[in-house]
RNA sequence: CGCGGGGUGGAGCAGCCUGGUAGCUCGUCAGGCUCAUAACCUGAAGGCCGCGGGUUCAAAUCCCGCCCCCGCAACCA
């Protein structure tokens, strides 16, 4: 049996509302899935919801509702926005999911039964409106805490560690063996520079008079684990994983078809949690360095050249956007408009000319124009006279290209090079210019020849684009008439039927005025 | 010396890893076409590829130094 190609992504913290930010780590990901879904792989995606913390617990008491209530309301907006996005996961991960529970506890209680959790105690300045220890960083120029800190005082705490540094060595090692641990390469660095200076062993747990939203220990009830083992562990509890089984090897089979999966996140969350904590827990409880996760780091959507923060207010609603412009055009523009790892200005002019630009006047408009001519001089019915043209080596090409570079997860040049193939096809419409063969009876094999290969061109273009723009795709086959599989196999040169009745043009992307 | 990214025609970007005509979108100017969503196609103007040095037959691309922007170092994707 094949493997799955298993992909997640960072799940949601729910305590605020979907941003623009959120949606492109989504449909990046939803683009890779239907990517290998084209390409005939079967996929599982998994995104979801962290659900627990401190956080969560305060807002909920703001709001005079039950933390369980105020998750269910703010996890069902981000199921609403995906659902909105055509992001089509397989699983969505909750962390109040009693089987979560389960395999969280049961990594904690091998972990703690191995001597690799312990429990010691951490005094020092807390701050109280804060609930946190503050260290020496928080301090201001003066030497002092500043107000933000509110009232701070000298506080005794016992918690529970799990024995991070004793894999750092382990973890170096993986780093430099594996090229491809981390993509972008310029993060892997990054990460290997932090590893490097890592010391010290990570808190895990927090008292049940500070926190009591979240999972308790299973080796003691007054305190519930802190997020790390709770919201990293989605990523294998809700694909199969049985904590029960400490032998990698003898997990469930369904489990070991899926695992190791590549991980979309952001680069916020590459050092500590993905790149340190999480490959370092994975390692502790027995996955061996094949089994270890690929992370893609994606970068920023970033506003006005300001980072995109709740506290700003500058937060962009993407189901508003996609209300207003349609999901296709947020997912072409989120998806196209960046270089995958690197940051990007949003904004919502830019968004709008590479509508009207790419899709509007460039696909949308080949539509438009290659039907329109086949319905007046063939009323619909095209046939090739020849199997070659010159756009069929470009499709080749193009084909080629594509694939290279989707799988290699860069969406923006793949679909510069669509783009390319779309204008190509247009300066053919001009050169073939069937208007002129129309009125010359003797050229009308030529004029034939050409509709047929516009029309096989769009079929292929379709096939492409579904990834990121799924119902253009659906749009454009309907258009077309022609209802095989969307898959890659079906993107050569060659899969309409002769004597292929055409359907009716209708605009598609209509040019957004401004 | 904390870590990392960037500085490319008016604007926004790609190219740099694997040196060898500087590419794309928008904008500007001039033409063409009329099938089409006032869309499409062709051509032109506009760049010492941040600065200085080095390697090389050859550097936007590799190496060294400098200047300037921007992230991260906090449970913000």
């Amino acid at each position: 049996m094949p493997k799955t190609f298993f992909i997640t992504t960072a799940i949601d913290y729910t305590n605020s509302a979907p941003h623009v930010g959120h949606a492109y780590e989504k449909v990046l990901a939803d683009v890779i899935a239907r990517y290998h879904r084209l390409k005939g792989d079967d996929v599982f995606f998994l995104t979801g919801a962290d659900q627990h913390g401190q956080k969560v617990q305060q807002s909920a008491a703001k709001a005079g509702v039950a933390p369980n209530d105020f998750v269910r309301s703010t996890t069902d907006k981000f199921i609403e926005v995906w659902k909105k996005l055509d992001v089509k996961y397989d699983t969505y991960a909750e962390t109040i999911d009693p089987r979560h529970k389960q395999v969280v506890q049961g990594m904690l209680q091998r972990l703690f039964d191995e001597g690799q959790i312990y429990k010691d105690k951490q005094s020092g300045h807390y701050s109280i409106r804060q609930e946190q220890f503050l260290t020496d960083k928080e301090r201001g120029p003066d030497g002092e805490f500043g107000p933000e800190w509110g009232q701070v005082e000298f506080r005794e705490e016992e918690n529970y560690y799990f024995k991070l540094s004793q894999h750092k060595d382990w973890l170096l090692r993986y780093i430099d063996n594996r090229k491809d641990a981390v993509v972008p390469d310029f993060r892997q660095t990054e990460l290997r520079n932090a590893v490097k200076k890592l010391g010290g062993d990570l808190c895990i747990s927090r008292p049940k008079s500070r926190l009591d939203w979240g999972i308790d220990l299973p080796f003691d009830k007054n305190f519930v684990t802190y997020v790390w083992f709770d919201a990293l562990t989605n990523y294998i509890s809700f694909a199969g994983y049985d904590p029960k089984i400490d032998k990698y090897e003898s997990q469930p089979q369904e489990f070991r078809d899926r695992w190791p999966a590549l991980q979309i996140i952001g680069k916020d969350v590459l050092i500590p949690a993905h790149g340190i904590y999480w490959l370092i827990m994975l390692h502790a409880i027995g996955f061996p360095d094949a089994a270890m996760p690929q992370l893609l780091v994606h970068g920023w959507w970033n506003l006005g050249g300001a980072k995109i923060s709740k506290s700003a207010g500058n937060v962009i609603d993407p189901f508003v956007l996609a209300d207003k412009y349609g999901a296709d055009a947020l997912r072409y523009y989120l998806t196209t408009d960046i270089a995958t790892g690197g940051d990007a200005d949003f904004s919502e002019e830019r968004l709008i000319a590479r509508y009207n630009a790419d899709l509007a006047n460039s696909l949308g408009n080949l539509l438009n124009r290659s039907l329109n001519m086949a319905h007046r001089y063939r009323d619909g019915v095209v046939t090739p006279k020849r199997s070659e043209s010159p756009l069929s080596t470009q499709a080749a090409d193009l084909l080629r290209d594509y694939e290279r570079t989707m799988s290699i997860f860069e969406v923006n040049a793949a679909f510069a090079r669509i783009g390319e193939f779309a204008t190509a096809c247009n300066t053919y419409i001009e050169m073939t210019a069937p208007w002129k063969m129309a009125k010359e009876p003797e050229r009308a094999d030529a004029l034939d020849h050409t509709l047929f290969a516009l029309a096989e061109a769009l079929r292929i273009l379709a096939i492409l684009i579904s990834p990121v723009l799924p119902n253009a795709a659906r749009e454009i086959l309907y258009q077309l008439n022609w209802n095989g599989d969307v898959s890659f196999a079906n993107a050569r040169w060659g899969g309409l039927p002769n004597e292929h009745r055409l359907g009716k043009p209708v605009p598609l992307f209509p040019r957004i005025e401004t």
